[in-house]
DNA sequence: AAAAAGTGTGCAAACGTTCCCAAAAACGTT
DNA sequence: AACGTTTTTGGGAACGTTTGCACACTTTTT
C-alpha cells in the first residue's frame, strides 16, 4: 500500500528508543527488559504498527509465501487441494499465491519462473498434462527452491510427493464395472506421459486380469490436453463407441464430466446404456445424468500433507536429503439410484 | 527464494560500472548511452538476471499485486471470474492473490487485512453474504487502497463496481417460467442484504407483475449462508412445497445446485415436475437432472473489466473522484431438452 | 575565448526491517 | 573502592533496488 503508516522508526523516535530495541521488543526477544516490552507493545497497539512484511522478506531473504501451480482452479479436485494447502499454510503464517498453468507446459514454466522470481519460499505443484521436461525445475531445486509434487509427479526427481492411491482407485473402479456385469470395458485416459496416467492404466488392468479378461488396447484412449478441448473428448468418444463398449472407465475429474457431455451430446441413446465410472471430486455428481460411480481422492487431505512436507523442507535448517512418497486412498462413491 | 541470484550490484562490479548505472540501463533510460546499455543487457542476459521484485517493492512502495476476495474459488462463477482478472493482469504485469472468506464476515476481514499489510496495491472484492459492516474497508480505502466491487457490491460507498444485469436476469428468468404456464413461482435467494438479492428480487417480481400474477411473499425463501450449509437449504426447500409451487427461480451459484440436490433428496418425485430456474455458470448444466434453465453471467469479462478499473484507479497520478458502475448482461441459457 | 547547454556517469540516501557488535547501566564480589 | 558480570540498550550495516543531485566531459552558442 501506498499510503502512509507507522514503521518502527516512528515508534522509537516517540518513545525514545532506538529501532534496534522496538524491533526486538516487539519480536519478544529475552534481552529486552519487561517493561520497555511492554511499553512498546501498548504503543504499538495504540497506533496499530503492523510490520512491513516487504521490508521483512528483503532483510530475511525469504517472503513467507509458498506456491502453488495446479492446471485450473475451476475443477473441483484441485479447488479442495487448494483449500488443504491453505489451512496449513495460514496456521503457519504462510501466504499462498495460486497459479493456473491451463494444462499448458509453456505456461506452467513461466508462471513458475514468474513465482520464483517473487520470492516464493516453496513450491507445490501438479504437472500439467502437456509437461515432458522438467529441468527447469530441477534447476530451481538446486538453486535451493523446495518443491513438494502432489497428484502428478515426475518419477525422476528425489523430493516429497504426495499422491492418490491411483491402483486401487482404478482398481477398485473398473471392478466394480466388472462385478455390475460388464466385459467390453473402456478406458479414456489422459495424457499418456503423466504419472496417474501410468498408475491408474496399471489399476484398470489388474482388475481386467483378475477376472480373466482380456486387455484390449484400442479400449484405451488418452487425451493429451487433459479434456480441455471438447474436440479432443467428442473424436475420443467417437472412436471408442463402433467398439461397442458396455463400461467405461474414465481416469480424471475434467475428462469424466467432459466425456459424460460429449457422449450425450453425440450420442443420447447409448449414454444411459453405458456404465460409467470414473475420478471425479465434483460434489455435484448426485445431480448427473446419465449418473455415474465415481473415485473421489483425498483432495483436501493432499494438500494439507503436501504442505506439511514443504513447509518441514523450508524450515529444515540441514538440507533434507530423505524424501517420502506418500499415497493416500481413495473412496469409490457407488451410483446413486436415481 | 533464499539461495544466491545475481543482483544490479554484482552486474555492476563486473562491468566496472555504479549500480546506478546498471539500473538505469536495465530500465531503458534515456540518460544512458546505447553503448553501455547494450553491454548492460548482454551481460544481465548472460548471468540470467532478474529483478528482486521484493527490494524494488520496498523502494517504491507498491507491490504490482492487486488482491481478490471472493466467497469460495471452488464455484463456477467465481473461477471464471478469477480467469478474467487474471488475462488483464498478467498482461499488465500486475501478480493476483486470492483469498477465500467462505461466505464469512469474519473471515472476509481478516483476509483483507492480510492482504493490506502484504501491500497490495489494490483490492477486487465480492462481499460475502453475511457482510454488513464494511467500515473496515471504508477505513482501508481512506488511507488510499484503491477498491473495486464485483457481482456483489454495496451500496453506500463510493467506487467503481462492476455487476450483472441482475434485474434483467431475474425478469428473464421468471419470464421464461411464466411462459412455460407456470404460476406459483417460488423464489430461492441469498442473505437479504446482499444487493445482487435486492436486485433479483426486483426482476422476479417486476415478471410476475407483469403478468398480472400476485407476488406472495412467503414464496420468497432466503438463504443467510448462501447456501454453504445443506441444512439451510433442506431447511428451505421443506418450507417452499407445502405451498405448492410449480416453478423456482434460484438466485446464485452455490443455491442453484444446492438447492436442487436437496430437492432430489429430499422429494424425488417433486423434483422432476418442478420447473427450475436459477443463476449458475456450471459448465455441467447439460448434465443435471432434473434439467433446468439457467441464467449465466458474464463472469470472465466481469473480471476483465473489473480488473481494468481497478488498474486505472492504481496507476492514477490524481485521487479518482468519477466512479462509475459497469452493468454486463446476462445470458438465459433455455433447459436442454433431455 | 568564455559561457551555456547537453550527455553520460557515479555518489549516496532512502524504503522498513533485522541483527552483530559495542556501550552503558545495574548489580555483585572481593 | 575497584573490579567483574550480567542485563539492557543503541549504533549502524545490510538486504537489492531507485533516483535526486553533482560531477566531468563534449559540444554548441555567443
Amino acid at each position: 500500500m501506498r499510503f502512509e503508516t507507522s514503521t518502527i522508526k516512528d515508534i522509537a523516535k516517540a518513545l525514545g528508543l532506538s529501532t534496534s530495541t522496538v524491533s526486538r521488543a516487539l519480536r519478544d526477544r529475552y534481552e529486552i527488559s519487561e517493561e520497555t516490552k511492554k511499553l512498546v507493545l501498548a504503543y504499538a497497539e495504540k497506533v496499530n504498527y503492523r510490520a512491513n512484511p516487504i521490508a521483512r522478506s528483503l532483510k530475511e531473504r525469504r517472503s513467507y509465501s509458498i506456491g502453488i501451480i495446479v492446471s485450473e482452479i475451476a475443477n473441483n479436485f484441485f479447488s479442495q487441494v487448494i483449500n488443504g494447502i491453505e489451512s496449513i499454510a495460514y496456521d503457519k503464517d504462510y501466504h499462498v499465491i495460486i497459479s493456473q498453468s491451463h494444462e499448458s507446459y509453456k505456461q506452467e514454466k513461466l508462471n513458475v519462473e514468474h513465482l520464483a522470481s517473487r520470492s516464493i519460499d516453496g513450491l507445490l505443484i501438479a504437472l500439467s498434462s502437456e509437461t515432458q521436461d522438467i529441468d527447469y525445475l530441477r534447476e530451481l531445486y538446486a538453486k535451493g527452491l523446495p518443491i513438494v509434487f502432489f497428484d502428478r509427479v515426475p518419477g525422476d526427481f528425489e523430493t516429497h510427493k504426495v499422491i492418490a492411491n491411483n491402483f486401487k482407485g482404478s482398481f477398485d473402479a473398473t471392478e466394480h464395472l466388472i462385478l455390475s456385469g460388464r466385459r467390453t470395458i473402456a478406458h479414456l485416459t489422459n495424457s499418456e506421459n503423466l504419472s496417474i496416467t501410468k498408475e491408474r492404466l496399471a489399476g484398470y488392468k489388474a482388475a481386467l486380469a483378475k477376472y480373466h479378461i482380456e486387455f484390449r488396447p484400442e479400449l484405451v484412449k488418452y487425451c493429451q490436453h487433459g479434456g480441455m478441448h471438447s474436440a479432443e473428448l467428442e473424436q475420443a468418444v467417437k472412436e471408442l463407441l463402433p467398439l461397442k463398449p458396455d463400461g467405461i472407465f474414465i481416469s480424471s475429474d475434467r475428462l469424466t464430466t467432459g466425456c459424460i457431455m460429449a457422449l450425450k451430446k453425440t450420442n443420447p441413446d447409448v449414454a444411459h446404456k453405458l456404465a460409467i465410472a470414473g475420478f471425479t471430486n465434483s460434489n455435484l455428481v448426485d445431480l448427473f445424468s446419465p449418473s455415474l460411480t465415481s473415485v473421489k481422492q483425498p483432495a483436501f487431505e493432499m494438500g494439507r500433507v503436501a504442505t506439511e512436507l514443504l513447509i518441514s523442507m523450508i524450515e529444515a535448517k540441514r538440507p533434507v536429503t530423505e524424501f517420502e512418497t506418500k499415497v493416500l486412498d481413495t473412496e469409490l462413491v457407488h451410483m446413486t439410484k436415481r
